[in-house]
DNA sequence: AATGAATGAGTATTCATTCAT
DNA sequence: AATGAATGAATACTCATTCAT
């Protein structure tokens, strides 16, 4: 990548997350680099190319590092929260290009067949295998669609999140983090292990103090 | 509501969910009820109202119903799983509308300040409603917030959903609403019941030992 | 058709003769009539629908005319004859809209699948069925394909009347006409009957004068 | 003239001809040669002086050789059925390069004053010669100007051929060049030679009836 | 001879909304 | 209620040519 190059996706990038994609226009960019309006085709095919490159510039550093970083963890289910951490604070760090990503490059037409979905493929399969690689070692059930939960938590964050990108909220990537991977693992329910025990458990105690008793 | 709104309105439906909302020009729908442009605006303020209006057309009846419907469902993860079902099925048989409200919609600047915002909120807060009451009576964790839990699931359900939304998959809105109903009460652990039993289990065959000997 | 449409292509056919179709924007006719960019659009599709529009109101009274005039000229010759007069006359009383069609318009990628070339087979197609008339009638050779003929004549006059067309040259269509005329019928060749006969008409004549001498 | 000069006329003419001239950017030149842009502009100083050249070389080699083979043929008339051929032949041996000439070339604002103009008048001057030779020795009529015949025998085959050169039909440079001279030479008419003669055959049956009176 | 980055002018078209009738 | 003609702003992209190296 040229020096130039660098240069007008940085331009970009701060004009697109201020302004939005539609309202910054080819001239705008130009402008802010301090090239003529040509010079922007002599690097990019086009101006959704641009978009999709400083999107491009912004995903693949994040895939790198999860994928470092998940290596380092030992725990399946600290990897999950560590996938979760880092997508929430993804939307606390850079909101106006998360709300970029969602609210203008993926209601684009040819979105789905572009290397940003795939990116994003790439991104969000790792959550799918540490969910698997959980699923082989028995810690998690068997019977849960690893890809059905990998929709369930990125989209579950991006509506847990998307008061803060719009500025209408403010949030904690921590205190999220514990408390969605804690409800993943562990189920909304009170009931299940701690409901019909206490019940079992009762009785079993019973009858072993009626044993105790018989045995003495 | 006139007669003349209520033909612009449907027009206007089946117009955004087949070519979506930009590409559908107020002449196109004067052109499909028949009469001249201008009279759209006899009847809605601006293009944007009559999407809004759509929409609210769409959303109100639902609400109304999973409304009724939760009040004769007696458990509370019934009711869960009952808005779950809804929720997917609206993506099943609805698609168009669903892609027009999250991918055109929604992206909308005044979204958050319109109508309809105001219509999901009110949609999505009958499963907060669900997930309290539940707290209340002891089959929800009461350390779970609504909220974030509303968030999951809508935005579980959106992304689940999404590609039989743009027609790349499809999906059966029963079995998704079974196993995430599921994956949501009962977690992703296969810890917790199996865990415990081991000790249960020694307990209960101490017991049956004394059963036996008494019995003999 | 409306008077501004009327308004609007007097002042196209003005500004494309003036200044020819690639050199007048849209907004210079605009600007001409006195309107708004955009209601150019609201009588014509495209510039190009305004270009051939142009031309078809050119066009088409002279193959109105052109009818009527031959079915009142009994002689098939001069039926030839006033056809090519007509061509020629074109030419020369609308040098800039025979440049317009013959420069900007033919060349055009959609010519021949537009109407214009159909206006232009109609109106040649007088000239084949001149052609066709006079080999009933044996006034013509048959063994002469009509629409080479046609090809031949309206070819033939496009370069004679080119620099007249480019300002280069002047020329009379009256003078043209019974050239060409004359020169298609009877064509180059001074052998045949007028090359042979005067030689033979002459000694005819001299032996005739001694016949006459003897006789009396 | 260079090696890489030829280079760039072989690549150009190849892209002029397949895709037409306006269609073909000087980097599609320099690319199909392997070379920077910037190198065709050490080679020629514009864009249109690359068109003109390979126009150059496509005309003259074909004005030579007509000059060559018209001075091996004695008759006037086969020579010109020979032009005419020749004329024919190239719109179906080479349709592109006499499309790229006719509809692109011809067409420019400074074609007249160029070159190509120039070497298309020399060119279309041999038949002009011809048909003033064939004066001259009386084989062709001597009220016919040169000049005018040319236009017709080039503009008429221009149009005969254009069929071909767009693709719409086929033709044989034999037989058009065969009909066409015919045609050319002798004319429309079905009169002629026919019509004079009986009043000579009658003349010449009076005068055999003197004679077998004398001889008698 | 060659490079190749930079230039910068130029334009057809759409469409929500208004307003005089 | 209805008409429908008029508005007018707003913008991505191409490419022949130049010139510093």
């Amino acid at each position: 990548m040229s020096e130039r190059s660098a240069e007008i996706l940085g331009a970009a990038r701060d004009l697109f997350a201020r302004n939005g994609y539609e309202s910054t226009s080819v001239s705008d960019i130009a402008g802010a680099v301090g090239v003529a309006d040509g010079a922007i085709y002599r690097h990019f095919p086009s101006k959704r190319a641009v978009l999709y490159e400083v999107i491009r510039e912004f995903y693949e550093p994040v895939i790198v590092m999860a994928r470092e970083n998940i290596a380092g963890i030992g725990d399946v289910r600290q990897r999950l929260r560590y996938l979760i951490w880092l997508q929430v604070r993804a939307f606390t760090e850079q909101p106006e290009l998360c709300r970029l990503i969602i609210a203008e490059a993926r209601p684009m037409e040819d979105y789905y067949e572009s290397e940003i979905a795939d990116l994003n493929r790439r991104y969000t399969s790792l959550l799918v295998e540490v969910i698997a690689a959980g699923q082989r070692q028995g810690t998690f059930r068997g019977d849960v669609d690893p890809t059905m939960l990998r929709d369930l938590v990125y989209g579950g964050i991006e509506h847990i999140a998307w008061g803060a990108v719009t500025g209408r909220s403010e949030i904690d990537p921590d205190s999220i983090a514990d408390n969605l991977t804690q409800l993943i693992c562990t189920g909304l329910d009170a009931s299940g292990t701690l409901e019909i025990e206490p019940d079992l458990q009762a009785q079993v105690a019973r009858l072993e103090a009626l044993v105790d008793r018989m045995e003495s």
